[in-house]
DNA sequence: CCGTCGGTGTTACCGGGGGTAACCCCCCGG
DNA sequence: CCGGGGGGTTACCCCCGGTAACACCGACGG
């Protein structure tokens, strides 16, 4: 309707993500409009504004992200090899291309005020992918919506923060860390065995072994 | 050493977190020296450039909020209780003064590249906290390292996105939002009953409620 | 053939942000 | 009397996002 086939925004498009893939966002307008070899008005023609310009193009690269996690979701396994799926498709993407995904979770913080600013757009489509997918699949008794929401934002926001300092310092191949996050999803946590309680106050503090089940 | 007792620069500082704590980060210098009643100049001779000042305005705040974590860290309850406690100190943290959690928790984007950026240096130090708590109080067996650095970013990545759609949305009073987290870190999410499978799928996929323990 | 319209492009500018150079002034100790 | 060092200022630089005004060119209609 508006545009079919705008080839000339996909030119401006493709010159941003060179640049930004080369000096990660908060690259400047000027600096883009050069890589397009041409002056910053005609961006401003095409895009209004700067956020216009990028959330072209997050979107452009969210919808890849979205669907190979949506597809995960949806993948008829049993529910802990999904999890680890949907964990490891994540991983994947961000491993594979780092700065633009770096582009859809780390976005200009910019915006005047308001809290709530955790997760970017493309993490919040995630997270709300997980709420419906919880909501769908598994049975949380009364409290489900509540659950379901909170449980979307947390995993999100608990798998980008671990895939962040992941990409980061490599400490593990990718299949590991998965395991590790599925682990902590799956209460490992919570079951493990105390340590020798090394507290240097008196012995009141005798924990035993709890089992996840409340 | 350097400054017993710097009273200039703790009225700056005063002054800078009125103008943060009403225009939240983001807030300019030149606002920042007005509001102290000054102008620019003073504020570099103190601070050096932006981001000394809101480094010492962060660790001004930083303290209380990790000695609160810490302690509740150490507090000798049984292992469910404690973590209520590690999320319940942070939840209300967040809820008493927002503007200036935001601060710690969402900071300038500003620095030029490297990944890694998904926790603030403040919550970076939670995480840690985490990290040291978990080995040392949990049997983790050979991949303690692994696992325990892990989830202290995980943990804290999952209490920052949660606790910001919370602080936004309010959905419900903070005991339950505890809850909620300290559930999905029992493995509640992985332990519930799965419900009755409306995929548009042929009937191959029945799924059988499936116990937490790999 | 001419007009005008839409898309592409430019230069030049504005306001405001971080950051700095140079200068000022006043008080305090020698 | 002098000097020097904090607290303070004006004025400036550069860059950034964003915009106004103008220029060019090809297409389409009278």
């Amino acid at each position: 309707m508006t545009a079919l086939e705008e080839p000339r925004r996909e030119q401006l498009l493709n010159a941003a993500d060179r640049v930004v893939s080369r000096e990660g966002p908060g690259a400047s307008m000027n600096a883009i409009a050069a890589e397009a070899g041409i002056t910053k008005p005609i961006l401003y023609r095409h895009f209004g504004d700067r956020s216009g310009l990028f959330q072209a193009l997050t979107e452009r690269h969210t919808s890849g992200l979205l669907a190979a996690v949506r597809s995960a979701l949806a993948e008829p396994l049993e529910r802990r090899e999904r999890v680890e799926l949907v964990l490891d498709t994540y991983l994947a993407g961000i491993e594979a291309r780092p700065q633009v995904y770096r582009l859809l979770t780390h976005p200009e913080t910019g915006d005047p005020d308001g809290v709530g600013n955790a997760l970017a757009p493309a993490l919040r489509q995630i997270a709300d992918e997980i709420t419906r997918a919880v909501t769908a699949q598994v049975d949380l008794g009364p409290d489900a919506p509540l659950l379901s929401e909170a449980w979307g934002r947390a995993i999100t926001g608990m798998v980008l923060a671990a895939g962040d300092w992941w990409l980061e310092a490599k400490p593990c191949p990718r299949a590991r860390m998965v395991q590790a996050l599925a682990d902590l999803l799956w209460g490992r946590l919570a079951a493990a065995a105390p340590l020798p309680t090394p507290l240097p106050n008196g012995g009141a503090g005798s924990e035993t072994a709890v089992p996840a089940a409340e």
